[in-house]
RNA sequence: GCCGGUGUGGCCCAAUUGGUAGAGGCGUCGAGUUUAAGCCUCGAGAGCUGGGGGUUCGAAUCCCUCCACCGGUACCA
């Protein structure tokens, strides 16, 4: 018999699955299923987890195909940023180079995993022939007033010297480089979002197939809250100046009123006045202040006295204006209505700067009003209001309602809904990434690029210093051109577009990747979409579906797709986690394998922290695929991911559980051969040994559990590991029936070869190479994907005895074996019959008789 | 702080949703095979299910509370 050789077969079949085409399908599905990856960016290496997707994304793939859907399972590389960028300033290569190699090296990357795609639908972002569309598409959203620009304080990250959008500064730093992310006002471009803040957040709803997880996320990411704006007066200058507010049945406890430092009106207020200096000192000193302190929480609280006042419109009292450094100009108006006993932080700094609180909201278990002197801390739950005019004594929040009607009665307030969610800013100052297509003219001013002029292309004439200036701004080939209205010399926008702009709409363009006279054929993704699966990291789970749940319905508005959705079915995977060692000192370092000694710190000597993290290069606990595949072969890589834990809860790498993937597939490999060889003699004779239907039924029984078990994991949130476990178990019943080294007794050998050609089948697509080559050394035709998926006979695989568990008041006393399907009386009947059980119940009485088909019976005795 | 999630043999994890705590794997130990080790085959042990309280005939599972870790978010008025 031949030793199992990874790489020799999984390369006989990689070819093959291309020569035969077998992952290409038809544009006209019978039974169309839309299975998608998140295409990744190509850096050059795949990383531990790309291959988690998309060895969950190919399982799905073949699993599918076996139950004859037609499956469209796409590749492609979300190729603009600036990795490429940065690595074209370091090594002088140009990016598109650069890109280029990368792609090619993780094609054949992909090739070796063994994972089956439709390379005819290849797509990249980088590429002229895609991003021609992606600026059709900023078009159309200008067109319809939804891109649009606006000087504004954007995040800049100086270190990468561009913008970054909110999703992207992670508490105060880069995403990419983690420097301190500044403010800084620029012209920049956005796409008007919040316009469908309302649908995104409905519409989640809809989403029945998706994690409960990230529907959260995307709900509070949106934010959104009702409450009132109220008008209040200025009392120097009778400016009315608004503020929003969720709890307005609140205003009567309003001691004051605060302006947050970029707020315009506070230049006014103080300016000429003997305060001005101080007031706007403190202004500067607070918009200089990084966003790392500014949202530090636990930072002091501070703010300067305006020396003046706001008029309440609920009863007319006068209350001090202040700016602090607690309110933030982006949401709401900027201002806000200070109360102090209502909401811990202005409860904080009333203390701080000794304000006056009035309690409006008396806790419900008083007897009497709360006075400001006994209160610690704001009351912010439900109670009773007073101090409030003509409202005290109502219960609040639930009279919100009546106040905010009673307000806009009044006329100084009315009703209003807000959000956090703000503009999706998509301008950034590089290369590498798709040029917005406006033009400027002295005379007409801004000017879309006509359709009929796309791609506006990237020149090749810049030069990459690696200094802040966007190198496409000093592309005299590029910002030189002509105004499309009048003619006159013009310059182009030199902004590129944020790379989610690209991602945001490659389910589409997979469909009809060459496509010439559109984007997409609407026919066809009316077809194909929503996405019957989308498969990725749970990192992705705000941005990217956010951004592309928003473009799916501004394509719908214009009449782009039937779908108001994207993606119908969800799955995150989780991240792959393995051990990093970590001085507590000199930080990361290898593990002791390398040099080190008994896990002490070779700086210092301490002992090292160990702790299974987030794969990273900076803590030295990454795996390279490249090399599984070379030491073991691809599906042991994959066997390994896809049997360990759940893949949608993290994985744990363990180099020990490698080896254990590696050995199983050495097992399965002889076991599946050697039994190949028994199959092949087709024994006739009944050998010595006498006939033992119970072996041949047992066997049976599991071979189908075993089919029901693994179907019921691929339709139930993937639970791989179980599915493999239950192969496991199906192999281990099979080699104790049957040795497949001996001669197979002839009633075992048609049990034994449905087992076997199960055993293959339901492992194929987790580790499709060595099944390949299994299924035709038992003499079958491949490709398994056109083999069907197997079907289980609900009557085999029932047992037909089973064993009872007895409890006497609720402990385990005795198992009695009984034909399946018993009626509970006769289960007590049987319970109380049997010898152990009689001394436990014997001259008690019996209060209570409990049985469980199939399960127990449980009595309980006084 | 707030919103999610997780906590089960030494380790990764099951338990079809309230019914025997243990499927599968890793590691350990033992036996067989081997000149020996490894590989391989067979077998074994190991637990108050994070702590406390409650509901129930019965709780890993449901409820309350506390703790630990992971993820998201954060002065959002």
């Amino acid at each position: 018999m031949e030793n199992y050789k990874a790489q020799k077969i999984e390369r006989k079949w990689q070819m093959y699955w291309r020569d035969h085409n077998v992952f290409k399908v038809a544009d006209r599905p019978e039974k169309p299923f839309f299975n998608l990856t998140m295409f990744p960016y190509p850096s050059g290496k795949l990383h531990i987890g790309n291959s988690m997707n998309y060895t969950i994304g190919d399982a799905i793939t073949r699993y599918k195909m076996m139950n004859g859907y037609d499956v469209l399972s796409p590749m492609g590389w979300d190729a603009f940023g600036l990795p490429a960028e940065n690595a074209a300033i370091k090594a002088g290569a140009h990016p598109k180079v650069w890109n280029a190699k990368s792609i090619e090296n993780m094609r054949e990357q992909m090739r070796r995993a063994g994972w089956g795609y439709d390379w005819d639908r290849e797509v990249s972002t980088a590429h002229p022939g895609y991003y021609k569309w992606t600026q059709w598409i900023f078009l159309q959203l200008y067109n319809k007033g939804l891109a649009y620009k606006k000087a504004a304080p954007v995040n800049w990250c100086p270190s990468c010297a561009t913008v970054l959008a909110n999703e992207q500064v992670i508490s105060g730093t880069c995403e990419r480089c983690h420097a301190e992310v500044d403010k800084k006002n620029l012209a920049q471009w956005f796409f008007r979002i919040t316009d469908y803040a309302d649908r995104l957040l409905d519409d989640l709803k809809l989403l029945d197939k998706w994690p409960e997880k990230v529907k959260k996320m995307q709900e509070n990411w949106i934010g959104r809250s009702e409450g009132a704006v109220i008008d209040f007066k200025i009392e120097s200058t009778g400016d009315i100046i608004s503020c929003y507010t969720t709890r307005p049945d609140t205003t009567w406890g309003v001691t004051f009123f605060v302006f947050a430092a970029e707020h315009p009106l506070v230049e006014k207020l103080v300016k000429g006045k003997p305060h001005e200096k101080e007031v706007m000192d403190f202004v500067k000193r607070v918009k200089r202040q990084s966003i790392i302190d500014r949202t530090d929480e636990t930072r002091e609280k501070e703010g300067m006295f305006l020396h003046d006042y706001i008029i309440n419109p609920v009863n007319g009292e006068k209350a001090e204006l202040w700016v602090a450094n607690y309110v933030l100009m982006e949401f709401g108006t900027g201002a806000v209505m200070a109360v102090p006993s209502d909401d811990q932080r202005d409860f904080l700094f009333a203390k701080k700067q000794d304000l006056p609180i009035i309690p409006v909201v008396n806790p419900p278990d008083r007897k009497t009003p709360i006075t400001a002197e006994e209160m610690e801390e704001a009351w912010c739950k439900p109670g009773v209001m007073i101090n409030s005019g003509p409202f005290d004594g109502k219960h609040t929040p639930e009279c919100i309602p009546e106040v905010i009607e009673w307000m806009e009665r009044q006329g100084f307030a009315k009703f209003e809904v807000n959000y956090k969610l703000r503009d999706w800013g998509i301008s950034r100052q590089r290369y590498w990434g798709v040029p917005i297509p406006i033009i400027y003219c002295d005379k007409c001013g801004e000017v879309p690029v006509p359709e009929d002029q796309l791609p506006v292309e990237l020149p090749m004439d810049v030069e990459f210093t690696g200094k802040g200036e966007n190198p496409l701004a000093g592309s005299e080939s590029f910002v030189n051109t002509d105004c499309p209205k009048c003619g006159a010399a013009a310059k182009r926008e030199t902004d590129t577009m944020d790379t989610f702009v690209d991602s945001s709409w490659y389910f589409f363009r997979y469909l009809c990747p060459r496509m010439e006279g559109g984007a997409w054929d609407i026919e066809q993704a009316n077809r194909w979409h929503p996405v019957h699966q989308y498969t990725g990291g749970v990192e992705h789970a705000i941005m990217h579906l956010m951004y592309s749940r928003f473009f799916m319905k501004a394509f719908h508005d214009l009449g782009l797709t039937k779908h108001v959705e994207p993606f119908g079915a969800l799955f995150t995977q989780g991240m792959v986690n393995k051990v990093a060692y970590k001085c507590r000192v000199h930080g990361y370092m290898l593990d002791n394998a390398d040099g080190g000694d008994d896990g002490k710190c070779r700086k210092c000597g301490q002992k090292l922290g160990v702790k299974s993290e987030k794969m990273s290069k900076s803590k030295f606990n990454t795996v390279a695929p490249d090399e599984i595949f070379e030491k073991f072969g691809a599906d042991t890589m994959r066997f390994y991911m896809m049997s360990d834990s759940p893949p949608d809860k993290g994985l744990d790498w363990v180099e020990e559980g490698v080896h254990g993937a590696a050995r199983f597939l050495n097992r399965l490999w002889d076991t599946v051969a050697a039994y190949a060889e028994q199959l092949a003699d087709a024994p006739t004779s009944m050998g010595e040994v006498p006939p033992d239907p119970e072996k041949v039924a047992a066997l049976r029984r599991k071979t189908h559990q075993t089919i029901k078990k693994v179907t019921y994991d691929f339709e139930h949130n993937f639970q791989f590991n179980t599915a493999i476990a239950a192969v496991r178990e199906l192999i281990n019943h099979m080699r104790k029936a049957a040795d497949p080294d001996l001669p197979l007794p002839a009633e075992m050998a048609e049990p034994v070869r449905e087992a076997v050609e199960s055993v293959v089948v339901l492992l194929y697509p987790f580790v499709p190479h060595i099944c390949e080559e299994l299924w035709e050394k038992l003499g079958k035709k491949p490709p398994l994907v056109n083999v069907p998926w197997p079907k289980y006979d609900e009557k085999i695989a029932a047992a037909d005895e089973v064993e009872i568990v007895v409890q006497v008041n609720g402990k385990l006393r005795a198992r009695i074996q009984m034909p399946a399907g018993s009626d509970k009386d006769a289960m007590i009947a049987a319970a109380k019959a049997d010898a152990k059980v009689v001394g436990y119940i014997e001259g008690k009485n019996i209060v209570k008789e409990i049985a469980v088909p199939d399960k127990l019976v449980n009595l309980v005795v006084k």
